[in-house]
Parts: structure tokens; C-alpha cells; sequence
DNA sequence: ATAAAAGTTTAGACTAGTCTAAAAATATGT
DNA sequence: ACATATTTTTAGACTAGTCTAAACTTTTAT
């Protein structure tokens, strides 16, 4: 498996519902930053080793074991994360460029011990879920911070882009995995949220709450 | 920098003292598993990104700058070896495969906050010394078991070849970094020594006794 | 000193992964 | 329903790194 095979089914896996979902030639080119007709060279390759189905036209969806490639390299991905921020002292607009070179790290002992050694962590510094060595893996209740009423309130468990340029935009106003969060008013002309933390106010856009995941209380 | 850039600047490295001796093509050839014509391919780019010094026919050394680079691989390589031994529980022969895998991930903060995670150890499992950023290392006091005389004596301090099988025969025989060993006879025929250590006697060929590094007591 | 051997470089080919440009298939709008 | 727009695939080319085979240099041995 090549690093350039783990990053397309890692793209996949994320477009269409965990790889389930056919996903267009297009979409996969546009998350890899790449042109389509790359993709569709690559998807060839993926589907002639039972990575990938593939139609021609009619888009690209994981087989099993491309699925449960997957999920290895996303466990592997969120493991060093937890380990970046936990024992490194890495913040978690850090460790993203980082943690997508130490996933592609070929070791079953490594990526076992370094579980052990995190103490089976079950979510990453982004509040994802970190897959079992058989993909499986217990998914946050959430709810995405936009489509919440005014007056409810619930605590940030997760966000839905893992962007330096966004977790700093979140790091620099306080908001943070654990905040408890209450929308005050939503703005039905843009979409922008006035929400409550910590004491107080704080004016957001649509593009901030449509990336914020809260679990209500 | 390229993986494969990477791995040539090691190799030449070590191969000629630090770097500084020039090497042969061949040489590098054997060290790096490849053919002599993709050597001689790859030190053109070498040379051309000024990281070694080239001469048609005579051989290749590396710049200050060559030497820089291969220096800082071999600071990650080593680095990662303390790591796995010391935290995740590895064995000093089951370390080399993933740290030459390790030793190509770039990120400065990384090294540098895992050097510091580590207590800034000096030496590798291996009884290398791990360089600092500026490519400096203290090399230990150390001699060849197979040139120590009779009755003579020393402490373990490092091997000459990290190979897993070399490796695997010192930990069977309870041979590790530490353990001091004195020499009862050699055998001019064939080399070959007795040894004494941990109260038991042990004969080692001169293969043996030529990868081993003692200190003199 | 010169022929043979050994070592090194060059030339040309191959693979993986990418790209551009053109062709083919599908989707969309009236 | 049909023309147009969009999406996808194909064809051919390019780069990095490798290889084989042939040519060239250097070393070694007589």
C-alpha cells in the first residue's frame, strides 16, 4: 500500500458515508487537491486491487477492505494527534500536518504500544473517534452549533474542520473541547449566532457554527 | 529534500568518515541495496543541490551542508529509537526498521519537543550518540572487543552492527549495553575468544567480538 | 608497458504518479 | 426532446527514481 493509495482511500472514506456512499471523481479531486483525471488513474488502480468499487461514471465507493485500510490509517492518524498534544505538548491547530506524515508510519507493534501508552484514548484532540484495529469506533452524540435554537445550550464536543486557521480563530476566542456554549439569538438575514461561554457574548458567523459540534444539555 | 535523497546523504555519511573521505560508487551501491548507475544518477543531484562533492571516476563526499542534512536524519533516526525503547517498550532489535521510517518525518517542533520529552538523552539503544541541531555529537571512548588482550576487561558500550539478528545473539546471551565483559583467551587459528561476563563463560567468533564496543576498565 | 579486470558512467527503458488537452458520457434547461 | 453545460475518461507527455546493457576510465597484473 502506497502513500499516495492511503491518502485516496482516506479521501473517500471521508466524502461518502464512511466509504459506503458513492462518491464523485470530481469530489475526491477537489480533497485531494489534485486533477480528476489523476483520480481517475488512481481509482483504476485501487479497484483492481478490491480496494475500490468502481463504475465508470457513476463514481467511487469502498470495498470492505478498503474501508478497514481506511480506518487503519485514520486510527493511526488520530492516535499521534492524542500523542502530539498529550506528551508533546503539541496544541491541536498543530498537529494536523504533522499527524498526516506519522500515519502512513508501517508498524501493527508501533501503533499498538502507542495505544497503550496513550491509555486507549477513545477521541482525538478534535473530539473524532479513534477506529479500533477493526475500524470500529464510537461515534460523539452531536449536533451541529448552527441548527441550534436560541436559548438551548449544550457542551462543544467536536469541530467539524480541523484547520489551523479555524482552531486558532476557536483557541483565540476561548472556545475549546469542554465549553459550554448557550446560542442567545440567531440572525434569520446571514445565518450569525450571538452565543454565550464563559461569561460572555460572542458574535459568529454561519461558516463558524456550521463547523462547531455541540452535545446539548 | 527527498526520502530517497535522505537515505544517500546517511549512507554516504557513514560510510566515509562523517562524510568527509570521499566514497566510492560502489560503495554506496552495496550500502543502499541499489545499482551502481542509479547511484551514480543520484549523486549528480546531490551535487547539483551542492549536498555532496562530485568528481567523475573518484568518488563522493559530502558538504557542510550535506553533512548538516545527514546529520539531522540521523538525529531523528535515533531520537525515535530511545522512544521506542524507552516508552513503548521495544526491544534494541526491533527498533531499526521503524525508525528508518521515523527519521523522514519533517517537522522541527517535533524533533525538538521529543528530544526534550526524552530528557535529552545523549545515546541511542545502541550506545550511538545522537547529534544535536548543529550536528554535534560526543562520540563515546570505546574499543573493538576483537583487538582487547587477554585478561584484560571493559564495559559494553555500543555494537557495530545494529542488525536485528546480530542483536537477537547478544540478548540470548545476555549480552547488552552495560554488561562487563573480560577476556580470558583468544585463539590466534581463527580468532575466536572466550569471554567472561555475569559469571559465566561464553566462546564468540571473531564476527562476534569484531561488532562489539567495550570501554576499558 | 600493456592487456585484462574492475569500477564507473551513459544511454535508453520502465513504473508510479501526476498533468494538459481532447474525446466521450451524463446531466441540465428550456 | 434536444442543445448546451458539466463531468468523467482517455491519450499522450512529464518527473523521480530505478534498471539493464553498453561504453568508458581506472586499476591491477603480468
Amino acid at each position: 500500500m502506497t502513500l499516495s493509495e492511503e491518502n485516496y482511500l482516506k479521501a473517500i472514506y471521508h466524502l461518502g458515508k464512511q466509504g459506503s456512499e458513492a462518491v464523485s471523481t470530481n469530489a475526491i479531486a477537489e480533497q485531494m487537491e489534485t486533477k480528476a483525471s489523476s483520480v481517475t488513474d488512481m481509482i483504476k488502480k485501487l479497484a483492481e486491487k478490491d480496494l475500490a468499487n468502481y463504475v465508470k461514471y457513476q463514481g467511487t465507493s469502498l470495498t470492505k477492505s478498503g474501508k478497514l485500510a481506511a480506518t487503519s490509517v485514520i486510527r493511526k492518524h488520530r492516535l499521534w494527534e492524542v500523542f502530539l498534544v498529550e506528551k508533546l505538548g503539541f496544541t491541536w491547530d498543530e498537529v494536523h500536518d504533522v499527524a498526516e506524515q506519522l500515519e502512513h508510519i508501517k508498524s501493527e507493534k508501533l501503533i499498538n504500544q502507542l495505544d497503550q501508552f496513550l491509555g486507549f484514548p477513545k477521541h482525538d484532540p478534535h473530539g473524532d473517534p479513534i477506529p479500533d484495529k477493526d475500524g470500529n469506533m464510537v461515534a460523539k452524540e452531536k449536533t451541529i452549533l448552527a441548527k441550534v435554537n436560541p436559548n438551548s445550550q449544550g457542551v462543544c464536543v467536536g469541530v467539524n474542520d480541523s484547520s489551523s486557521d479555524f482552531l486558532k480563530y476557536l483557541s483565540k476566542n476561548d472556545i475549546e473541547l469542554g465549553t459550554t456554549i448557550k446560542v442567545l439569538a440567531k440572525e434569520s438575514f446571514d445565518d450569525s449566532m450571538t452565543i454565550e461561554f464563559n461569561d460572555k457574548t460572542l458574535q459568529i458567523s454561519k461558516l463558524i457554527s456550521n463547523n462547531i459540534y455541540i452535545k446539548l444539555i
